[in-house]
DNA sequence: GTTCGTATGTGATGTTATTACATTAGTCAA
DNA sequence: TTGACTAATGTAATAACATCACATACGAAC
């Protein structure tokens, strides 16, 4: 289950809105995004995400309580190496990376630690290049 | 300002509250062990944790929302790096790293993209070795 | 003592996420 | 066809996390 088309009704609402954003949107923005097309509650914009979530097709950003479809969509699970992500403070604009050398260390901590990792989240905030020179 | 005795007393109280916990605390966790000395509301906390976290005593968990004293309390500031977490699912117990190697590594992607770097988090959530083992 | 910055007290409100329960729709086997 | 089962959905209420607005108190500087 990867593409779109086999996603359900709200699967796919709470999705394409996520690609048509420019950037990371709240749940409750969705949910106002989707009033018009039948979305009442909370909840059936959560357990959209929660899919979403699971099939890797979107990532949660811890650190500003916001979701943003990935922006590698052809490898949803990003199956090697953890993502990190790059949030402009000012535009909103997200950048997601890898990177095998930061991914190779934490490991390295973990495995010397006895650490069974489940989710890593890696976030930095600041100022994109084009908010910075503007 | 990096000593405990040069806190007010509201942020004395909140400190105290984290550096006797086991692991990390929610503010209204903290608002609850507080109400015999007088809190009685959230902002009450949440200005004291702000300060704390001002002053490098603390840090704050965004993938658990919750707040946790620095580990390393003679390096409040952290001068010289980011640091990590890993943060354990079943028992709160919370490590914190630092790594050169990471740290280098952040810096050049965000170098090399014009991305002035504001706040960095990296949190690793999993099983620690005591719990992994149990 | 007045002024000013910092800290505090308090109620209301805003934002994010989950619980609980009812309903609907599809699948599959007896 | 019916019943049993699973996944998805609808809805209200509530919980959990965080901030706003405004009033008051305190200490240092002048
Ligand atoms: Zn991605
Ligand atoms: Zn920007
Ligand atoms: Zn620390
Ligand atoms: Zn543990």
């Amino acid at each position: 289950m990867t593409a779109t088309q086999e996603l359900t009704k709200n699967q796919s609402l709470v999705f394409d809105a996520l690609t048509r954003a420019e950037g990371p949107l709240s749940a409750y923005t969705i949910l106002d995004q989707l009033r018009n097309n039948g979305f009442r509650a909370p909840l059936q914009v959560y357990r959209a995400l929660d899919k979403l979530l699971d099939y890797g097709m979107i990532h949660r950003l811890e650190s500003i309580n916001a979701f943003v479809a990935c922006s590698h969509p052809h490898d949803h699970g990003h199956s090697h190496g953890m993502i990190a992500f790059a949030i402009c403070e000012k535009c909103g604009q997200v950048s997601e990376f890898s990177d095998d050398v930061i991914t190779a260390r934490v490991r390295e901590w973990t495995n010397g630690n006895g650490f069974k990792p489940s989710k890593t989240t890696i976030e930095i905030r600041g100022v994109c290049a084009n908010c910075g020179t503007a």
